[in-house]
DNA sequence: TTCCCTTACTGAACATTGTTAATTTTCTGA
DNA sequence: TCAGAAAATTAACAATGTTCAGTAAGGGAA
């Protein structure tokens, strides 16, 4: 009688088919080249099929923000075992930063892309980045603690560090770094997260 | 014998008119909504006129992204009479950051868009770019001379700074900052301003 | 097994986009 | 005035997201 739960799974294994599709050519060529049509020659089904898995396209790009949210929460959470409060500040933003260069087009549509934003303020409320700013605010807290930003509010370290990383990450991302030399881009951003801890 | 040059004069008319009619519509929805059909509409000539003044749709947004830069320069060389480097550096800031939120669609084609980046990409050289980010060293080698960022890379502290106020920027206008209320963003912005301060 | 209703899927069609090229209109100089 | 050049138009193309009438498949009851 699991007639209802295998339908049920078979509801969900297409979902799944379609996002994984939609990731591979994604990843592949930058997610303004992916199109319904693409999406649906991969899973071999027609153009139509998707739409009775998805409201539209921004509903695919709004799960792949949430699959991009989940591999860099994990990525963030490893640094979490770092004692010293200051080495793990400025671990956390290299995690952040070295995310953004080995996943561009994630970054790129979780923090940037205007794509998964129009979804995201129908709940009016952005669940996973609040996760992330979350344990930010966590480890700042902890540096505070043990003496680090002395004099300075919380909220407000949190978001200069966040836009911080964020800035780096972005121009980066968007190539806007032009006048930097490449060889000299990974130093710049090392130097960077040293020349930010004198503030803290 | 002013013929070639009425010819001349027309010709950037018509280019001009192209580009004003461009930045109405980019204005006031966004430039993702500004079709070639409705600027042709606006100027009230048929949609293959255009391309005789322009190569493609990216061209018109390089030329607006161009028009952007002139007026942001101004903006910021207005700081430049303050005598106090700090003071300077950080009114630089603030007016980098003002710009972005009184024109968020000309940041965004400036700093964000992928629109003009195809453009600049192909002389590799981008011009307006470096004359912002000269302004930006210029005034930090000057509060280098008054004392300030000791020990500190000319161009580590440059990267630095920019990151800095493009992340706020950018945040701010790609609708990622739902976790702070909208009344404190001001105060949020000063102070993130000042805390920097402390690294100079 | 057979029948029928629900569910799943298809694919042609639509409107909108940037871009092109053949055609038509306008201009210009002898 | 008129032929050649320049400017402007317009229909067309391919690609896009999305919809919907039609077709196929599935599954429970007789």
């Amino acid at each position: 009688m699991g007639a209802k739960e295998r339908k049920e799974r078979q509801k969900t294994e297409m979902r799944e088919a379609i996002l994984s599709a939609a990731l591979k050519l994604f990843s592949d060529d930058g997610y303004d080249t992916v199109t319904m049509r693409k999406i649906a020659d991969e899973i071999e089904y027609s153009v139509g099929t998707i739409y009775l898995y998805f409201r539209d396209k921004n509903e695919i790009f709004f799960e792949l923000h949430n699959r991009g949210f989940a591999e860099f929460f994990q990525k963030q959470l490893s640094v979490q075992n770092i004692e010293n409060p200051l080495e793990r500040l400025t671990a956390h933003g290299t995690a952040y930063i070295q995310f953004a260069i080995d996943r561009p087009e994630y970054y790129d549509l979780m923090f940037i892309s205007r794509t998964p934003s129009k979804e995201i303020n129908k709940n009016k409320h952005w669940t996973e980045g609040e996760r992330t700013y979350d344990l930010l605010k966590l480890n700042i807290r902890q540096a505070m603690e043990a003496g680090y930003f002395k004099g300075v509010d919380l909220e407000v370290a949190a978001f200069s560090l966040w836009s911080f990383v964020h800035g780096i990450a972005s121009l980066f991302i968007r190539d806007r770094l032009m006048m930097v030399p490449v060889e000299s881009l990974k130093p710049l951003v090392a130097g960077a997260l040293k020349f930010l801890e004198r503030a803290y």
